[in-house]
DNA sequence: AGACCGGTTTGGTCCTACCACATGGGTCCA
DNA sequence: TGGACCCATGTGGTAGGACCAAACCGGTCT
């Protein structure tokens, strides 16, 4: 689990730590100078380490003393490390899925109104595999990234690839969060694939986004189904 | 606009350097001593602005030397710091606002359907202090600027919040990068103004979010139009 | 031509020292 | 008693030195 260097384990160290609220917002850090006898290094590793923790937002270095921020004012890659830490977690899960379901909803009008030939090809033929096994989620998750990647590069909007850069790999976290018992009603399924198989022909990008949407939101009524069913969560953040 | 500390300075001038494409992507970057030398610092202070740089997701640092990123690859924060260099920016302003849309019709429509009296209230009288002058640009963009902060605030979503301040005051600046001479349709606004006044009055979230729409796809056409029509368009700011 | 080897360069770590300033606690004055 | 003031202490900021392991590069040897 540790990283590379001194600085980055001692950054990985701190951060977890901060972002399990060991220190309120406000608090002081320990000194550099006593950080440094804790983790048995130097200080110019903490201070290296500082710096990142300085950078992703959740604390501020000062004369006098190192700070710890809110939360709220962090970097948006804070939410790995909050989803690695906290397991789990409907609302965190959720809020993740109304974003994505943003992004490629609109990732995917932008393509179908603009891609070429073969970017329309290779939509078409991902939907038309997809279509063959709708009840296999590993399937599906693959499909969706295939998709997903294909409206990020098409639609070439560098903000939206920062962000969805910010949010890694979550998203297929996310989408997978759900309940191994649940049985996927392949019929809605099915029907919202036909739909975008048809917007796609159509070149009906509105239609499409729109499809998309009823996939996304299928997707978060069953991972709220799983996390009410299996009371298995949740450290509660913040 | 040099930085609190030597390593913020440094850290400064290399991403500078580095987004504006003074290095290609995966070359390498001069060694920490010869970086040392050049800025007439210690090597500290420039492996804790290397640090900084590679938590931005602009560099990689390696045994055997620091190589370039690609932009696509990196936090969202640069996109302050290349808003800030490429100065007014048609492609990459209308991809903000299309964001600033998406996060801002979300929230609304979380907050009206959740909100409490209180907030209630306030969204109403801002909105109808804008209605009383909704020719004078300063004066919506405060508007608005209370609305959007609110929205924020009681969505309560982590993940757009953190996006937001990725995205610090770039919406500010994007809702203002217009033609000053460009006057503005105050009919339409009002319209907009009222619908959403409705809205709120009914509590109809879904209106609202389609009247917040409709505002941002005008502001986007006058940010097109303005960038059109002046090819040097307004002073950069920063 | 290919494998091998050694010197050079690189980042990673460690140490000591000094500076400017923020903090906090005590003193002094009103 | 309450407030303003001041100074010792601790803090981060800067500096420069040294050493290590590994990557790199050039030349040599097979």
């Amino acid at each position: 689990m540790s990283a590379k260097t001194r600085s980055h384990e001692v950054a990985a160290v701190l951060r977890t730590e901060i972002l399990r609220n060991q220190y309120r917002p406000g608090e002081r850090l320990p000194s550099e100078r006593d950080l440094a006898s804790r983790f048995e290094t130097n200080r110019g590793a903490v201070r290296e380490a500082l710096k990142q923790l300085e950078q992703l937002g959740i604390i501020a270095i000062q004369p006098g003393g190192v700070r710890v921020l809110p939360k709220e004012e962090a970097s948006l890659e804070i939410l790995n490390y909050l989803m690695e830490l906290e397991g789990p977690n409907l609302k965190l899960a959720d809020e993740y899925l109304q974003i994505f379901k943003m992004l490629c909803v609109m990732c995917a009008e932008h393509t179908i109104a603009m891609a070429n030939k073969e970017q329309l090809a290779f939509i078409e033929s991902t939907i038309a595999k997809m279509k063959t096994d709708p009840g296999n989620k590993e399937f599906m998750r693959e499909g969706w990234t295939a998709l997903f990647g294909c409206f990020l590069t098409s639609s070439d909007n560098l903000v939206v690839r920062l962000i969805v850069n910010g949010l890694k790999g979550q998203l297929a976290v996310a989408m997978t969060v759900v309940d191994p018992k649940h049985t996927i009603d392949t019929k809605r399924i099915s029907k919202i694939l036909n739909g975008m198989n048809r917007a796609v022909k159509n070149r009906d990008s509105k239609r499409m986004g729109e499809f998309i949407g009823q996939y996304f939101e299928w997707v978060r009524e069953i991972t709220a189904k799983s996390f009410s069913n299996s009371q298995s969560p949740a450290a509660v953040g913040s």
